[in-house]
DNA sequence: AGCACGCCGACT
DNA sequence: GTCGGCGTGCTC
């Protein structure tokens, strides 16, 4: 037998099929399986995406060197997709299949520099023991190696490692009867109270073994002493089992499942959804809801409907949606069949929930955007809320859409897939106009709450509140109120840091970051300046770097300095500051949200991150400090973003019997994305954005592919890219619009020089195979230090 | 990707 | 000679 394999070498050269005999040993490997392959000189891993009988190659094959897991990894149908999605991504087939599986399951790669004569053993190279050539960092050293080798003193030995490890407990077996045990307790000497108790323990509970040494611990009151003792003298037999790391042992006292009843609407859409489940349709549905109009009890009734009816479920939510709450109740209504994956777990946690999916163990999956890949078999109903959230695109490579992967799973699978929101993408939006997806509407909120009163403070004609340029009046009076009866606020800045930069008034000079065309940030608390794309820090100076003049200002608000603000205008106001920085540990995130809805504080004053997913019934007011942040980038979905993130936010205030109150704050109350966001109308907004799309030929009505190029050197990166333009140019039908190249909105990152090339199209035969050539000459250019990047249908082109 | 191989100029 | 640097081609 002949395994196709897939090397773990993501370059365009080796993103192909190498095939392998199969030995006799190995004949349990199946198409999906993890294996260990010979290399030239290395050992790599690879996946069987294929069994054959003949090959071209045969004679030059060799061997599998080993299948490394018992169950292949990978179901058939995640083969089959990683190659489509290669092509549709313009990515390596390694690539993807590595973004399928959790991180332990990558090898590590090991080159170890073994000494063969006496006189190198010497050396102090090695003190004895041989030594990882990949770890060397030394020059001196390396040349020192490479002349041991030419000369014969020392050998390389390559090496491939499973990092996944299962988590395993001691087990503790009977070997005798039971009458035996009591004849050895009757000989053990009194004073050996260890031994007696477990002994005790083992005549009382004979039934109840084997026991595992946690329990032991517990119920019988030993150590490990002890039963290391009684395993030596035959008493008992040890053996490792293998266990799953929970993460939800935090939280798993028991919630009550609220039962639901849907009104005509929720009851209206599902089943809807429910007949396409039955029959098995592929149909893609867009649930479209407003806030509170109960979609999450849809899908929980839909996943319901699919579990009985034998199938399994798969249900993709925002990463910063997987909050416990939301986990909690998933877990409630479906217990011990569901399985969540996303990034707060640890590699171990995840490797865990992911093989309880594998081995059918679990039937409802819940995760973030890689959860898309879940290897969940016989999928009845796949689930995207909040399916507008572009944290759905991986913005790295591979740099897919799950939207796009999940409407190909339901494909395969013949199931439907349902996309919920209540600000639905536009493309989505548009695709349901066309009929390509099934429209579902829900008007009104299921607990029969009115929506919340949405102000817009015009901040060009406002008094402002101390002595800064932030808050107006009305907005600290509203939030006084608040504090007055007790009730909670939720204030929204999407700007992180304390000023956005620094300005000298004598010389017009900005802080600049040296490895990005970007000013850098000034964070009071840590006392530094901080670039926000590549993390450079440098102190906050106290003259202008360059005349030396005091007069130095820091302009731009950003939230550490609307928190000091606040603290100035509210004295004994408890903020609780939620971004970046106050959530970058583990937990904090969780901590935070506890404590709000403790009323351990009275604001919660965050960047977009707060505005998703968030239920505190406390909460009555919501304010925006700025709307303006999010219109003004440079960017052809700019309104949708933040339209967007201004009725997503709104949804935060009033969830329960009390009503709540908006207040928007922004310099632009005429636009429409905004006028529209405090009218919370969805459908208009929608109508608008779409004319001003199809003025603009933007998407929807164009497909776009944006090409980028990056390079130390601005001249080559600009070169290249005209290179492609011109490429591009000649090969595409004349009604594709090719923009560009342009330097990109921020034309410097990490000392990279980024230009890009916009392609915009309705029909393109060529294009696919033209990709694939530009990226194939991107592969022979790279040592010129320049790289190419081609992401299609971009979420940004800035 | 990263390794061997081969060619070339530099140098103890 | 011998060493290191770099370009080229190959990996089942």
């Amino acid at each position: 037998m002949i395994a196709q394999v897939i090397v773990d070498i993501a370059a365009k050269q080796t993103d192909r099929i190498f095939e392998y005999h199969v030995p006799d040993e190995l004949q349990d490997v199946e198409v999906g399986s993890r294996v260990f392959v010979p290399f030239g000189p290395r050992k790599l891993q690879g996946f069987v995406v294929g069994l054959s009988e003949t090959s071209q190659f045969q004679g030059k094959l060799k061997d599998l060197l080993l299948v490394v897991d018992e169950m292949p990894p990978l179901t058939p149908e995640l083969v089959q997709l990683s190659a489509d999605l290669a092509d549709h991504v313009f990515s390596y087939r390694i690539s993807i299949l590595k973004t399928m599986l959790p991180r332990v399951m990558r090898a590590n790669y090991r080159k170890i520099l073994t000494p063969l004569t006496e006189k190198a053993k010497q050396l102090p190279l090695f003190q004895g023991d041989p030594v990882d050539l990949n770890k060397m960092t030394d020059v001196k050293q390396i040349a020192l190696a490479r002349k041991l080798l030419r000369h014969d003193e020392a050998k390389i030995e390559y090496l491939v490692e499973n990092r996944a490890k299962k988590k395993t407990e001691n087990e503790y077996q009977l070997c005798q009867s039971k009458a035996e045990y009591e004849k050895i307790l009757a000989s053990v000497r009194p004073n050996a109270v260890n031994q007696r108790h477990l002994l005790q323990d083992i005549i009382q509970h004979y039934d109840a073994y084997p026991k595992r040494q946690v329990e032991l611990e517990k119920e019988a009151g030993v150590n490990t002493a002890t039963l290391t003792a009684a395993v030596k003298k035959k008493w008992l037999k040890k053996q490792a089992v293998e266990v799953y790391r929970d993460p939800l042992a935090g939280f798993d006292e028991d919630q009550p499942d609220k039962k639901v009843t849907l009104n005509d609407e929720q009851t209206a859409a599902l089943s809807k959804i429910t007949t396409a489940i039955e029959e098995k349709q592929d149909q893609t549905f867009l649930l479209e809801g407003i806030t509170g109009s109960g979609k999450t009890e849809v899908y929980l009734h839909a996943i319901s409907k699919t579990l009985a009816e034998g199938r399994n479920a798969l249900m993709l939510v925002p990463e910063i949606s997987l909050t416990p709450q939301m986990v909690r109740q998933v877990k409630a209504r479906f217990g011990g069949e569901v399985a969540v994956l996303h990034s707060g777990l640890s590699e171990g946690e995840l490797y865990d929930e992911w093989r309880r999916i594998r081995r059918g163990e679990a039937r409802v999956v819940v995760g973030a955007r890689s959860a898309v890949f879940a290897p969940l078999d016989n999928i009845g109903l796949i689930v995207i809320d909040e399916e507008h959230e572009s944290s759905y695109k991986q913005e790295d490579n591979p740099r897919y859409h799950a939207r796009d992967v999940a409407i190909w799973r339901s494909h395969y699978n013949h199931c439907p897939l349902v996309l919920g929101s209540a600000t639905p993408s536009l493309g989505s939006r548009a695709r349901a106009q066309k009929g390509v997806y099934e429209l579902l509407r829900l008007t009104k909120r299921a607990n029969q709450k009115k929506l919340p009163e949405v102000k817009i403070i015009d901040l060009k004609h406002v008094q402002f509140a101390g002595g800064q340029f932030d808050l107006s009046v009305e907005l600290v009076d509203a939030i006084k109120d608040r504090l007055a009866k007790k009730e909670q606020v939720i204030l929204m800045l999407n700007r992180r840091g304390f000023a956005n930069f620094m300005l000298c008034r004598e010389c017009g000079y900005v802080m600049k970051c040296p490895n990005c065309d970007l000013s850098l940030t000034m964070h009071k608390d840590t006392g530094m300046m901080q670039c926000h794309y590549c993390g450079y820090t440098e102190p906050i100076p106290q003259r202008c770097p360059q005349c030396q003049s005091e007069h130095i200002r820091f302009l731009g608000t950003g939230t550490q300095k609307v928190q000091e603000e606040l603290e100035e205008l509210l004295p004994g106001v408890r903020i609780l500051r939620m971004d970046v920085d106050t959530t970058r540990r583990k937990g904090s995130y969780k901590k935070i949200l506890d404590a709000f809805g403790n009323h351990e504080a009275d604001i919660l004053l965050g960047t977009q991150m707060i505005a998703k997913g968030l239920d505190f019934p406390n909460v009555t007011l919501v304010g925006v400090i700025s709307a303006d942040t999010s219109l003004w980038v440079p960017d052809y979905n700019s309104s949708e973003r933040t339209f967007e993130l201004l009725t997503q936010v709104s949804g935060r205030a009033g969830r329960a019997e009390k009503t709540g109150e908006v207040l928007i704050q922004t310099y632009n109350p005429d636009h429409y994305a905004i006028k529209l966001a405090q009218s919370q109308d969805y459908e208009r907004f929608y109508g608008y954005e779409m004319r001003v799309r199809h003025a603009g030929n933007y998407p929807p009505y164009f497909y776009t592919v944006l090409i980028s190029v990056a390079s130390k050197n601005e001249q080559h990166a600009a070169q290249e890219a005209f290179r492609i333009k011109r490429r591009l140019t000649r090969n595409l039908h004349p009604e594709t619009i090719i923009l560009g190249p342009t330097p990109s909105a921020i034309s410097r990152l990490k000392n990279q020089y980024y230009y890009q090339i916009l392609v915009k199209y309705k029909k393109e035969m060529n294009l696919n195979s033209l990709l694939h050539q530009i990226q194939y000459s991107a592969q022979e250019i790279k040592k010129y230090g320049l790289n190419v990047y081609i992401d299609n249908e971009p979420e940004r082109i800035i």
